[in-house]
DNA sequence: CAGTCCATGTAAGTAGTTACATGATTGC
DNA sequence: GCAATCATGTAACTACTTACATGGACTG
């Protein structure tokens, strides 16, 4: 998967193994998230396999980058992935509900404090999804490319599920909470 | 992870590999599944451990079968894992908003319909936790321990949530769906 | 002069997936 | 006879995480 990522962001201009993790950090990081070693050996191998090509630029002053440009195979490889549509449902991995789920043993008081700072977990990630979707808003406003602004539809639309996902998330967690107190 | 499900699992009674595949499956699987290679190498280190101890059984008849009973080590490593709260944000993974992120260059009709099979995956989903929760309903009412009884809030809750999930991902969808449209 | 940011990498380990492999029983 | 269910395992691989490792520039 990393792959593909670092091929979607390359596939809009050249990039260092740095920029990317910072790309990944800053808009794909609520959905997919990845390390920087993971990076690193990514683009190496992808190297290896023809999808990029890197320039070596030692800095004078600077620290050295290499600096990925993505292949035509490489755009290729994209483009077919995201022709195939996904039919399957993917796997979720909540480690939250996994505890909750055995949590019987466990005294109302453990199980409420761990509730309360998933909450506030939580609301903090909603709050920051709604700044950034602001910074878009404003942003998009003056875009200069009109296939930006197409690619910026999209954007918007992975953060919005961030925050349904959070609503949803902070919803249950209130309502659980409650129930937990009654028992 | 997979290790504190099976403890988890285990924990209520002594079970075979392909009884915990089984009870994953119908359960905790919406929020963490595992296949069954992963399960029986687990199970074997988790012998190894000390964590469990098993018993073999040649069937006559019927398959062998491996059973597995928690240990008193076993027990207190549970126990310890559920009272260490998880404080920190989980990383998600979600694979679709990946490839929306990067659909700018895809038609509209190649999204839509890539939506659309989604939004029947996820509402397939919702249709089967209501299932299981009246199930579950049902099977609460006649549950002969008080101890079972408090597990239950638990396990319900859990399908709370996985219900919550795929409300909101279905809301999105929708949404989404009238956004490509409206392009 | 301590901490953060820029910038790149390797090594080792853990977790998870896919494929291979076997074989009996039960129901259609 | 074919598919599904019961039942257990190994091997190879891919993906991901954690830790180690370095070093200059800028900021307070």
């Amino acid at each position: 998967m990393i792959q593909y990522i670092l091929l979607g962001f390359l596939n809009y201009q050249p990039m260092t193994g740095y920029d990317l993790k910072r790309a990944l950090d800053h808009s794909t990081g609520h959905f997919w998230h990845a390390y920087h070693s993971q990076i690193y050996t990514t683009l190496r191998q992808m190297e290896k396999d023809g999808l990029v090509t890197s320039q070596f630029v030692m800095g004078e002053g600077q620290p050295d980058r290499r600096t990925y440009t993505i292949t035509e195979q490489g755009r290729e490889m994209l483009s077919v992935w995201l022709s195939r549509p996904l039919t399957e449902a993917v796997s979720v991995k909540e480690e939250l509900l996994v505890r909750l789920f055995f949590s019987g043993q466990r005294s109302n008081e453990s199980i409420l404090a761990e509730l309360t700072v998933q909450r506030e977990i939580h609301q903090q990630k909603l709050a920051e999804y709604r700044k950034m979707q602001q910074e878009m808003e404003e942003q998009a406003k003056c875009l200069p490319l009109p296939s930006l602004q197409r690619d910026s539809v999209f954007w918007m639309a992975t953060l919005k599920m961030g925050m349904r996902y959070e609503q949803a998330y902070l919803d249950w967690l209130s309502e659980t909470i409650q129930t937990v107190q009654s028992l």
